[in-house]
DNA sequence: CGTTAAGCGAGACGGTACGTCCTGTCTTCTA
DNA sequence: TAGAAGACAGGACGTACCGTCTCGCTTAACG
């Protein structure tokens, strides 16, 4: 079998990239991610529709790197150390404090559109949805569970833990919540859910 | 502003509906839901395509009723008390034994690929999220919510605790895992969420 | 081979045989031909499309027997003696009479659309046509034959002359520049056909 | 107001252009005008429906444009020369000739269909017909608009005759015959015609 | 320093599906 | 039991995009 030649990337039109991420972004934000076709990012981007072809294979895969590229622009924005959760010995105020930014985070609608529609089409296309895991959310995660590990260190979480499940108690639930909008999130909600992780539901 | 007059639902074809969410749910099966068309839905039934357009406004809006009514079928198959949770008086192990028949039940390839396609047209579609979650989810939520209320009556659950928030320390990190694919399922998992649910990850 | 049962014309409704005919006419008038659909016919006429379909056989049946009412009318009401050409004596002039009565005729915007819309039927439709020729055409036709036969027996029409095709040589040329706007029509042009067909152009 | 871009005509797939002509003429041909569809002509010529809408309007263009292209490449085959009218000297012998060699055409299944087509089409679509009288029928007829003139010069028709009305006394017969079915068509019926034009049904 | 081979903008192409419209049949309810 | 109403299977319409394929044009890197 004969596979077509891989195209250069040396030769790669710098200005081309950025300006389908651009037209991407903007597009998914105008009129959501199903009307968004390949057709119009190019148009909009001022670039034929082969260049596209040429290095992604979809229009998923073009939406998926322009997050990426979205994110890690953010985090270099934000200082270079991005989203790391604080540590100051006291684990329910910590999370807390981290889930609130990201109920913040959420909600701006600058993140929401294009998050929303990557999730949605992680979870009916197998191979961009564990890409999508991998490289956005699992890093996140990893952050939570180097804070549970160093609350394992101080006694202030069990030692038999498994954080990288335990994260999920109050992680999953905000989650599920915002992508299936299956009840409202507020502070007060992932407050909740810190309290109730961290002591249980059952009488103490 | 001028609507189209609404048909007359009294004259409706059962048959041809009864046809139309066969051939949407073996095609959503076979195909997958994006290569799943409303031509192909009603070559498939033997219907004509106004058939389909008549009565659902949407590719999405037929599978969701086409999945309503299968859920319906299959309850009603399975003896009028679908998926009630059991009471037992030991809510752990009620809890364990109900998420272990949902792992088995989201690894049945019937329910998956509609249940996904549907789950993730609602992420985006949030007109037919809201119904996908008021007419599928919250029903089976709020038999959580009804069996922790009698935890807390025999004292298994302290009384301040929400259990509409609680619910969700089980179900959304399962939810999340198999949406998402954030890791693995298994009975393990899910009974060790119960238990942290219950006691806490914090040291007693 | 059976045949459905002819339906009882003795109980066939007038009132919508009239409206429907109504309800032809001025579709054809207002939006064409191509776009004058059976539905919108039944519509206008407040009929029910099968009412249509019991007692005609297409679109253009109802036009033909629409148009042939509205001429049999018409006729009526020119006081039942409807375009019999004038005998003077001087052929020549009730000819050219007649031809200008008839311009005036074929550019009445009232008779323009659905004729036209007829002869194009026919043209393609050979069923349709014959019928168009037999009942509309060829009576007016045969009139011309009665007036030349007459002109024969005073002399000023040779004997030999067949007068079926002898009323060609003024009649078609109108016909063609009305139908397929070969030329512009004008009184000046009738006159001019008279006098070439009865004297020939070759010199005297 | 906005229109759409024009295509750029340099860059047009001549091979499509061709096979969608004999495809179009091909299934006027097998199935009659009316069930001919874009479709179809897509379908059988392995083309786009896209393709035939970017280069024409409708169904009726691409029809004539193929009828056009058709009766250009008889042309050629025919040596150049098409249908020029002969001048032996003798009117009357000249006309009869051409008309009999035009009686043999319109009978000819090749011709007939797409040319009664877009006869019909002509006669209630006025651009179009427009188009069709001078790319086709017009041409044709100042042959005969020249033959006459020639014919004048040998004093064989009178100086004072309009040809171009003249000529219509034997050719718009023939034409409403052939279109609409008026009557049958002959030799000795053309071979009249043209007696009768020349030297007129009067008494000489 | 000209050649050459890639990437590029552009957009025509063969296709597929869309959502609408109409056909001619069939069914239900009304007068 | 004819007729008004309109749902139905079917199929064509004209449009929008898909992903592929040429076109010239620009722009490196190489010979």
């Amino acid at each position: 079998m004969v596979s077509k030649p891989a195209p250069d990337a040396t030769r790669r039109s710098e200005k081309s990239r950025r300006a389908i991420y651009a037209a991407a972004l903007a597009l998914v934000g105008e009129v959501g991610y199903p009307k968004t076709t390949v057709e119009a990012i190019a148009a909009r981007a001022g670039v034929g529709k082969q260049t596209i072809y040429r290095w992604w294979s979809s229009k998923a895969d073009v939406l998926l790197e322009a997050f990426l590229d979205l994110a890690e622009q953010a985090a270099r924005a934000a200082g270079h150390a991005p989203d790391a959760i604080p540590d100051t010995g006291d684990l329910a105020a910590d999370l807390k404090a981290v889930l609130r930014a990201t109920v913040d985070e959420l909600v701006d609608p600058r993140f929401e559109v294009p998050s929303r529609a990557l999730a949605a089409e992680g979870v009916v296309n197998e191979q961009l949805g564990r890409e999508f895991v991998a490289k956005l959310l699992e890093p996140q995660l990893q952050l939570y569970v180097a804070r549970l590990r160093s609350a394992q260190d101080t006694g202030q979480v069990r030692a038999d833990v498994d954080p990288r499940i335990a994260l999920e108690l109050f992680v999953s639930p905000l989650a599920q919540r915002w992508l299936q909008r299956t009840g409202p999130i507020s502070y007060d909600y992932t407050d909740t859910l810190v309290d109730y992780a961290l002591y249980g539901i059952a009488p103490r």
